[in-house]
RNA sequence: GCUCCGUUAGCUCAGCUGGAUAGAGCAACUGCCUUCUAAGCAGUGGGUCUCAGGUUCGAAUCCUGAACGGAGCGCCA
């Protein structure tokens, strides 16, 4: 219907223009503030331009409303495609769209693969469309994968999807910790502990990785010695030295496919550029920071002082780009990201948009990078780079998620409870209903069920807040559910294994019921959800969209027969079945999900 | 201490950027299966939108202040 809104919106533009000439003048005045309805008693949408205008005219609300609606009607396109709007409460006009226009947009949209949700065209004194970067997931090498990297992954791949699929070129980087201070601590346990591990494949396994990781921490922490060996094999790594080189590629190999079992698992593209690859780029930010006079060198460190970044003493906080040793931060190396990604192809990525999906409490950091990415003009004009934070991930008592030992939850482990749980569940149900299923059927359906109730518990949530974590919220089989939306699409195959033909033609199709026209009204949204959510980052309004969608076919489900109707009842019904299930595939497909036909 | 974020039904949360009587789901209670899967549907009860001011035709939404909770804050990322 965002075709329709954009029509009916500029006719309304027009009416006011016509109705109240003199109100042209003072600015925004004449927006319709024409809105979705709030109510299904209230229409299709709402104008609440009227009531603001009462201000600027002097006129009740109502009477502006009047005249508004009379220009209108004078409009023959309006006429064609609404029922005489009606006035309501204090100036409310009501405008519901005609029966016989829905059931064109229906038709519209029947086997259109995009679902009537338009692809993105590259402007105009452009060839080519240039890419969006989603930078998401990005864990540590040398560390397992754990529940702090699982909401990243999932948001991250759901607004990459939904952007690929509006048609934008996307990247999807996986910004890995791979460099650094860490390595530098690794490396050098590793050359007393087990030298072997540095200069052999695979002589190592994750798990004692992760243990020697530990270790190296602790040593950093109590001993000065370890510290400064430390920092010497991240000055050897950073300056390129072949040994420690070598020695980091074969830790990264080990991490990488460890991290793949866990991307597979969760059906997830990603393209692995990790901080090494800004390493060559670093000099230069500091050199142009330097030369454009926002370096400041304090206590040996070359940093730079923002307004409003004050530490806890109460003086000002320095960003630091440059450590006293020589080392780069992770400012330093955001900064050459920035830069990279901006760039121009060849050397860079060319992108328009940069997309950050990290958690709430990196947010002054990022707010501090971008700050002086401006300032040192690295961001053109019509770019974009944008933090989408999302909140903690918290356990039923409503603290940081942890295992019973006090430990964090490795993802591998929580994904593998989720589908554990899928399968108790299916078993039970099968026994208690007495049905025999295959055991690649209980497996296939436990680990769908499993990954989308994660997925979508996720999702479901605004991503803003933390976020309570409950196997059993989520993958019960009522409310706001991955099982209860996957339950929906099972019965529309249902329908057709008994007989339903899922692709007949929509010509011929006629409504008359309630629940027909509900259930119309609710398809028709879907392309304005789709955009408003690749504009403002929220994958909880598609899930909401789709929750409610399958709210609207259950009740139709429920109240009007579909295979013993009568023709043309029969077929058209079929269409909107046919259509349910196409808008909740797509729907699911953009949020990460796959589907079931059965379960 | 400073900065950022949050506070909506017993619980978990929406609330589309200022609109009509604040909505879902869980939990509780009442109905509905010889019927396309009841993993569903229909219904009932449940609210000082943390508090106090302000802005205006109109505030859960915007501004100021307070309380409570969370996160971050100099050479880790």
């Amino acid at each position: 219907m965002r075709v329709i809104y954009q029509v009916l919106e500029k006719q309304i533009t027009n009416a006011l223009g016509k109705a109240f000439p003199e109100a042209k003048e003072s600015q925004g005045s004449l927006n319709p503030h024409l809105m979705r309805a709030t109510k299904p008693e209230f229409g299709d949408f709402q104008i609440n331009g009227a009531l603001a205008l009462a201000k600027v005219i002097k006129k009740t609300p109502r009477k502006i409303a009047e005249d508004i609606i009379k220009e209108l009607q004078k409009n023959s396109e309006f006429q064609k495609l609404c029922l005489p709007p009606e006035i309501a409460g204090p100036g409310f006009i009501n405008i519901s769209i005609r029966e016989d226009c829905l059931t064109s947009e229906i038709q519209k949209r029947y086997r259109d693969k995009q679902l009537a949700v338009p692809l993105v065209k590259p402007n105009n004194d452009k060839k080519e469309l240039e890419p969006i970067i989603v930078d998401f997931s990005s864990p540590n090498i040398a560390k397992e994968m754990h529940v702090g990297h699982l909401r990243s992954t999932i948001i991250g791949d759901s607004i990459a999807r939904i952007l690929e699929f509006r048609g934008h070129p996307v990247l999807r980087l996986n910004h890995v910790g791979d460099w650094g201070t860490q390595f530098g601590m690794l490396i050098a346990h590793l050359k007393s502990v087990a030298p072997k591990t540095l200069t052999t494949a695979n002589a190592v396994d994750i798990g004692d990785l992760v243990t020697f990781y530990r270790q190296a921490k602790r040593c950093f922490d109590e001993d000065e010695d370890f510290q400064a060996a430390s920092r010497d094999e991240v000055v050897k790594l950073q300056k390129g030295d072949p040994k420690t080189l070598k020695a980091w590629s074969l830790l990264c190999n080990q991490s990488r496919k460890e991290f793949q079992k866990i991307y597979d698992l969760l059906d997830i593209q990603l393209e692995e550029r990790g901080e090494s690859f800004y390493n060559p780029l670093l000099k230069k930010v500091v050199d142009d920071l330097a030369k454009s006079g926002l370096l400041i060198t304090d206590n040996g460190a070359k940093c730079i002082f923002l307004e409003g970044f004050i530490g806890k003493d109460g003086k000002p906080m320095p960003i630091i780009i440059q450590k006293t040793d020589g080392g780069y931060n992770y400012a330093t190396t955001d900064l050459a990201a920035i830069r990279y990604r901006l760039n121009p192809k060849p050397e860079g990525d060319g992108a328009c948009r940069v997309i950050y999906i990290t958690d709430a409490g990196q947010a002054n950091h990022f707010a501090g990078v971008f700050q002086i990415a401006k300032e040192a003009n690295w961001i053109p004009e019509h770019c974009r780079i944008e933090h989408v934070p999302f909140g903690l991930v918290q356990g039923e008592d409503g603290k940081k998620l942890k295992t019973r030992s006090g430990e964090t939850v490795r993802l591998k482990d929580l994904l593998d409870e989720a589908i554990h749980r899928a399968k108790q569940d299916l078993i039970r149900r099968l026994r208690e209903e007495t049905r025999k299923e295959s055991d690649d059927f209980i497996e296939h359906v436990s680990k769908t069920v499993g990954i989308a109730a994660v997925k979508y518990a996720d999702l479901s949530q605004n991503r803003t807040t933390n976020y309570q974590f409950s196997f059993n919220r989520m993958l019960s089989l009522q409310g706001n559910t991955a099982p209860y939306l996957l339950y929906a699409l099972v019965r529309i195959a249902g329908i057709s294994r008994k007989g339903g033909d899922l692709d007949s033609e929509a010509n011929d199709i006629e409504f008359s019921e309630n629940q027909e026209w509900n259930l119309i009204r609710e398809l028709l949204k879907f392309d304005e959800i789709v955009i408003e959510v690749e504009e403002e980052l929220l994958p909880n309004r598609l899930c909401n969209y789709l929750f409610e969608l399958c709210q609207v076919f259950n009740r139709f489900y429920d109240q009007i027969p579909v295979l013993k109707a009568k023709e043309p009842s029969k077929s058209s019904r079929l269409v909107l079945c046919r259509l349910t299930a196409e808008t909740l595939k797509l729907g699911l497909n953009l949020l990460g999900i796959q589907t079931l036909e059965r379960m």
